[in-house]
DNA sequence: TATTCCGAGTGATGCCGGTCACTTTCGGCG
DNA sequence: CGCCGAAAGTGACCGGCATCACTCGGAATA
């Protein structure tokens, strides 16, 4: 939470990285950077600020807690990444909140500074709009796996896509590491910690599965993918 | 189906309005107006293109479609309302499809040209990120409400969100017309047909709502809030 | 006016998965 | 090395709601 400025400088953020230097020098005057530790909230929701993060170390979590306690994850953001743009651009109050799963070092900008900096200068209305675009993209196909797959294969899915990006083995498995919390998998996916455990024991006994020490490995992709698809069914 | 160029200008598209002359000039050139009858089919899920679309008149659906033959509405969007900016802005396949369900008259623009005019102008990269931050808000309550409410308070959410933006009678009442069909209603809050039908029952039974002519009447809003509000919780 | 369809309304059935309530395992740490 | 809290694993229960299978009304079409 300490302060360190001018340690830092705007072309450290990879958003702002291709801008023109007096942007930049702009930018280094606007940001302040703070460091939060794991389990500190960098938004809360239903606040009326207005400020963008920009991650540049660590890895931060957006969620929405309904007052029934349940704690819906709707996306994490690593080093590279921004949020809070919502607000900035259309006034409205914060959707969700955010916090830091990880260490992190952030960067944040005024509202204000934020709209003129992203309309005027196109390189970084594209990435801006890109970014939005991927978070609309991500949003349709969680909603689409809600409406037409049950609790069980949306943990399928999930265990893939986590697949699908971790370092392949020689042997075609995938080692997911560091081993994801059964609790977290199940907010990602909308169903409960129970279910998620009792799924990732199924996937085991089916040697789809094997946890090791450090990493989950997912033995058998190909199988893992038919039991998403065979509900799923499309494409 | 009709082609008709040069009866309709950039100018009565709303998103370009404010735009200066020159580039107004350059719509007229690039755009393509189209009408379509209601059912058509205007982008198919899947498809390579990437135009981006701009609704003059009339009103389309955005829907996702799963094999097993479900239908998931993701957003109606009426005139002055633009659609297909995905694809134009990061390249990617079609994420849904859109069918007109009135009649409309619709002018499209290629993806270079759409990125060109966005990112150049300050004021039209202002209202795509509006619009693209409204659509992410939009998604991020649905998984909410997804994830935390039980089919038939999705329901009378819905109906509920339909009476707020709905014409208020002097009583306090609130008249939705035209009458929504069951199934549009259930499609959009991804439950049966049946179950949508069963909740309006119980709710005329209530005296929550009541089905006229050619009106859906919301009698007792507050009521209907209460019944969302007791197992949603918050705020 | 008869015919056809589409939307609405409803009962019966079955099962998925959320909830509760434990036990077991694991990874630090004093 | 044993303690403790957090995570994982599992069984029992049962309620919500999707599914199936009809009937009914009303509006358009022949």
């Amino acid at each position: 939470m300490l302060l360190m400025k001018s340690k830092y400088l705007a072309a450290d953020v990879p958003m702002f990285a291709g801008l023109p230097p007096a942007v930049q020098a702009f930018l280094d005057r606007a940001l302040v950077w703070r460091r939060f530790r794991a389990g500190d909230e960098i938004i809360d929701r239903q606040s009326e600020t207005r400020d963008v993060f920009f991650v540049a170390e660590g890895k931060v979590r957006v969620v929405i807690y309904s007052v029934s306690g349940r704690e819906v994850t709707l996306d994490d953001i690593g080093p590279g990444g921004h949020f809070g743009e919502l607000a900035a651009l259309d006034g409205e109050p914060r959707s969700a909140s955010v916090m830091a799963v990880e260490p992190a070092l952030i960067s944040s900008l005024g509202d204000e500074a934020f709209r003129k900096v992203a309309t005027e200068n196109p390189a970084m209305a594209l990435s801006v709009m890109r970014r939005l675009a991927t978070v609309v993209r991500t949003s349709s196909n969680r909603i689409l796996d809600l409406s037409t797959l049950g609790a069980n294969n949306r943990v399928h899915a999930e265990v893939l896509r986590l697949a699908r990006v971790a370092v392949k083995r020689p042997d075609g498995s995938a080692a997911i590491s560091p081993i994801p919390v059964h609790s977290d998998l199940a907010s990602r996916v909308s169903t409960t910690r129970e279910t998620a455990a009792r799924v990732m024991g199924d996937l085991s006994r089916q040697d789809i599965l094997k946890r090791e020490k450090s990493a989950l490995v997912v033995l058998d992709i190909a199988k893992l993918a038919t039991l998403v698809e065979d509900v799923r069914g499309d494409f």
